[in-house]
DNA sequence: TTACCTGCAAACTCTTTGCACCGCA
DNA sequence: TGCGGTGCAAAGAGTTTGCAGGTAA
């Protein structure tokens, strides 16, 4: 986490290379370095965050390009956009999976909560018909346990 | 508790008034109208939704006035302001007290859903302090049920 | 009278768009 | 060569702010 300034291990250019092709996005050195900062390295990043990673560690990259490629990861299903209550900036969450998120009203810092964490019942009758569910938990985080 | 926060539309402008004194905000015919829209008619409305009725049933107002005073109405407690991810607008919603939304994806319209709808359990451990949860459920709303 | 509210326009933040240029298939 | 990605600047949406003038206590 204090890494943040390199490269992810996690994946490898080649790997998100065909990770990109797979969903018919096609490679250019802007998109792939976009994509390996916030498909390994950032979980929970902000346009602007991209932006300043990408101006230490990427020749030329502008604001749009970054606009651009976060708009079309979020379209193939690599990346999930998120709109909270506490920021009017999006947050793009690169777990896009079924989960749902803390938010440390102290810190900032924003966390994920698997599903299973929460066992949800709800008692809304049949009119309802339920697509999708946002949960987002305020609140802080002490300091002994990660 | 669905009574507490439900201004019955017959509210009368004196009442409003008192309202308002009650919170420590002046009154001006400007935030009296606005007021009792929000408090009365609208339970979810757009800062837009607002201008416009007002532009129809008062005299004059300008923009800046109102979102300053819907801003002043968040601030004592009267409403809450809502951003919800579906839109960039803030909602303003005159129910204050805890309680959860529905979201009907086609039509766009909002619900509250009361607390008691949901029944919560959360397995985090102890090193989350939990202040306030949000949770926007969205889906459709069958026709059949109001 | 004095403090505060209002209206207007400009400023501000975040995001999108139009367009010329450039690079890769 | 041609399609489409990039960069830049301008535009756009929503909200806030600065200020001059007006209004209520």
């Amino acid at each position: 986490m204090n890494e943040a300034n390199k490269y992810p291990s996690c994946l490898t250019t080649k790997e998100i290379e065909n990770i990109l092709k797979a969903s018919g996005v096609q490679s250019t050195a802007q998109r792939l370095a976009v994509s390996r900062y916030v498909l390994c390295e950032a979980s929970h990043c902000t346009v602007e965050e991209v932006k300043d990673w990408a101006d230490q560690n990427f020749p030329k990259i502008s604001l749009a390009t970054v606009y651009n490629t976060l708009n079309i990861l979020v379209e193939v299903g690599l990346l999930k956009a998120l709109k909270l209550s506490h920021s009017d900036k999006v947050i793009y969450d690169n777990n896009v999976d079924n989960h749902y998120h803390f938010l440390d009203e102290q810190t900032g810092e924003l966390s994920d909560i698997s599903s299973d964490k929460i066992d949800f019942k709800t008692s809304l009758n049949e009119s309802f018909k339920i697509n999708s569910i946002d949960v987002l938990i305020k609140g802080t985080k002490s300091i002994n346990k990660v």
